[in-house]
DNA sequence: TGACTCCATGTCAAATCTGACATATTATAA
DNA sequence: TTATAATATGTCAGATTTGACATGGAGTCA
């Protein structure tokens, strides 16, 4: 798991349109990396639709605020694990999990 | 984390049905569990359609088969991480996923 | 019976992820 | 401009997860 890394984390740049292409990145690993963009645009949806801060997003889900900057920005550091449990936290249901999932790239 | 992770623990029986009910789960906590019951048993399902054994899948995953028989079970010690990307690593699509998903309890 | 395959379960060192903190950057308002 | 809030980014000790290994149980076949 050394290069698998190194590409996830030159694919953070990408935050608009689907990933990959340019990296050589297998077909697992775009969807994989995919999955992640989607759910955390996603959250950020959520969260602005709120209209919570960050920081108050962050206290809901016994976060702090730059762990959800990191979740929204589609940071490496953030598994998938983190992402759909703040996003149930935020009151989303497994229906809206699997539409944003499905809607990903 | 330390009742919920208690939580997941005992939870980690109920591989019929949807989860919770008896134990204290909050609804994120219940559909946290939910998901991964679903996903572990559409690894399943795709890894006997495909008639291979768990040493094999985990071969082809880069895991073992321990572990394998671990993401089949439910146990509270694998992430949704390890059981998208295995799930991804065995053919399935974003679709896919979201399909296990919704259908979840 | 033994030999073999498959799956389940416990353990643990190494790898990875997390919350928290510091700090930087970007708004927005006065 | 200054001040203030919101967001981004880097770092790291502590917590969690992982692959691997050992071992046990259940089923099959000869």
């Amino acid at each position: 798991m050394k290069a698998a890394k190194k590409k996830k984390l030159e694919a953070k740049g990408w935050k608009v349109g689907s990933a990959a292409d340019f990296l050589a990145l297998s077909p697992e690993e775009a969807a994989y990396i995919d999955l992640k963009l989607s759910l955390s645009k996603r959250l950020k949806e959520m969260r602005t639709q709120k209209k919570m801060s960050q920081t108050a997003l962050a206290k809901e889900i016994h976060s702090s605020q730059s762990r959800v900057a990191k979740m929204e920005s589609g940071d490496a550091s953030v598994s998938l694990d983190l992402l759909i449990k703040s996003l149930l936290a935020v009151g989303a249901s497994n229906r809206d999990l699997a539409k944003a999932i499905s809607s990903g790239a």
